[in-house]
DNA sequence: TATGAATGAGAGTTCATTCAT
DNA sequence: TATGAATGAACTCTCATTCAT
């Protein structure tokens, strides 16, 4: 029990965010600590009291911004609502994470490509995009079940969603193809939106 | 004295190989000139004869990289087929591609973060994916003009397909969810397929 | 309110063992603060409470060292006996010390690295050879003058004593040479005492 | 083969000079990197060509001190004499050696304190050490062979010799005990000498 | 007395680049 | 063309020490 109160989470988040900007600034590799020391207005030593080393920085920013864009693709499949309507809001959520952390999303890549060589990121990437692709199968198992969805493969399915926004994500940052993000999403969405409406019938109905 | 055959071009060549040996090893953040010096048996100083800075020579790399892939393809559009055989010859390219060379893939996403601080960088790549992005899209023109496929955004279609691609290749790269990468790709590329069939009354008669 | 009772001496005897184990896992150099806070289970601010500085430490740590020693040694010799037990004690008294304090013997060492560049660690340090040295000195002068021994110079012939000690422990514990302590130092002291004998009749009255 | 006549011997030898340098002056622990630079007049650069680390240049400068030792102990030795010059010799070579390398002493002691922890470097000391007994214990055998000496483990007086120089050594180091260095070797010597002496016979003919 | 978060000067080491030969 | 020894600015990380509580 400390006879101060315990800042030590808010000391986290304070060098976190200072992380943040100089990241979004300089890239991870360009990033210095003296740099991420100077924007949270700490000493070097304080920085290392609470990050190890600079790999243990990048591990820990990665991971909060992996929680936060989990926690609002959850945030967005809490209501109750018909699978079209639930795809949309997936894309909007996906698209609106892009405008937000743009500039962040160069310390992703980054990390995607330290992935490549280090087993324990790896696994850490490997995890957070599991996840994602979990909540996508779900949603999509339970739209079969529904029979808001034709029957296929959810889990593949869930995939190639979670690659088609991994790969416009990508586009848009390094700045290629995508002006209107909004209606590239939806286009894309929709695209396999509609090769997932339950099949024949509904359409020659409405022949 | 007989001037002595040109070896420029072979030497460059030397190098760029060495380079790529070395940069799917460490990737090119961890990669010393002087390792690539070692692996192409030369000197530093040839080295710095050929290529007259590290960017410069990852530049020329990655330019490598992308100019056989944007061949690659191609030649898979190069012949007379229809939009269903042609989609599969795209899948199972781009699948190729993924995995002859999965290792060099960490290079290039490290250039893809770069491309978010370096101007110079990001035309570099958006002219890359512009250009691929452009065979889809001249292609799936080509396939609505012939009622091959139902009339749709051309560019966007293609920027769709181009990003399931770039994401799938991510996915597999950092080692998640993607087992069988040929099933993988059939499955993705058919979701996009189905939804672009000619609609209704092609599904109406099979009934 | 009571005085709490004074703390002070066992909480100074507790960092002191705490800094012996510290010490002899990782020598002096290696040990960090931080280790024999750990160590002594205290805080950080308690040990500089009762030591000043890591050299203060260090200093007290090495002077009861020294002062055990010497306290071992003025035992050995405080009962009546003849020369040549005497010497043998005192060869038994230094092995064992050096079996039990080998690895403390690497602080010792690198104290009296220390000595050469710190003149005040040089005078502690030969405080306490000087010391032992008299403690010899006198045990010889005796010896000469109850003719247990042939004249000598008995300061001269101390220090050579204390020199053997002193090398034999620094081979013993940079591992050189030595495996049987207790045969190697009898056979040293024996080579010292064969000449302390006195001198020829005894060895003709043998003829 | 190099265009440029091979400087790198003369280069090491000139930073193992700086090294002794600045090592006499602050001690190897106490010595940067950039003093020795600076000293050696080169840039950090070329010392980390040469030396690829700290450690790397301590221990060759070690190994020189060692090598340089036994080389004067083995010139001492060379030539044909009677046992009683060759251990004055041995004496006066050694007192020599401290006089001219007493600052340096101090490395060679956090040397040997290092030796305790680092198997590698007690490989070192241990292998110079017992060089060095070797040369003493064949000198040894040797007289004993020529009825110079009586019958004694050559080897355990070996040991008890250097044990003896190293100890006078140490004593000498840290300014205890020692003023006039060849009187103290010249006496220590000669305890173990008269020892050493063929029995009996002789000192009875001097009666 | 006791705590432990905070300090910051300074350490060893790296590596892209140069240039005399 | 080609060499490779040499450069040196800049990096990450350490750790004895302090001081508000």
């Amino acid at each position: 029990m400390p006879p101060r109160p315990d800042v030590s989470e808010e000391r986290r988040e304070q060098i976190l965010n200072a992380a943040a900007t100089v990241f979004a600034r300089l890239g991870v590799h360009e990033s210095r600590m003296d740099d991420i020391v100077e924007e949270a207005a700490l000493s070097k030593g304080a920085l290392y009291w609470y990050f190890k080393s600079k790999d243990d920085l990048v591990a820990a920013f990665i991971e909060r911004v992996f929680a936060r864009s989990i926690e609002n693709l959850r945030e967005s499949l809490k209501t109750e609502q018909p699978f079209r309507e639930r795809l949309t809001m997936i894309s909007r959520s996906v698209a609106a994470d892009i405008r937000e952390v743009t500039r962040v999303r160069s310390v992703v890549l980054e990390y995607y490509a330290l992935a490549a060589r280090d087993a324990r990121v790896r696994d850490r990437v490997r995890g957070y995009i599991e996840a994602f692709i979990d909540l996508l199968a779900t949603m999509i198992a339970d739209a079969i079940e529904r029979r808001e969805c034709r029957a296929t493969d959810a889990r593949k399915t869930a995939i190639s969603l979670e690659a088609m926004y991994e790969g416009l994500t990508l586009l848009r940052f390094v700045g290629a193809a995508i002006d209107d993000i909004d209606a590239m999403f939806d286009h894309a969405t929709h695209l396999v939106f509609d090769s997932l409406l339950p099949p024949a019938r509904t359409i020659c109905d409405s022949d």
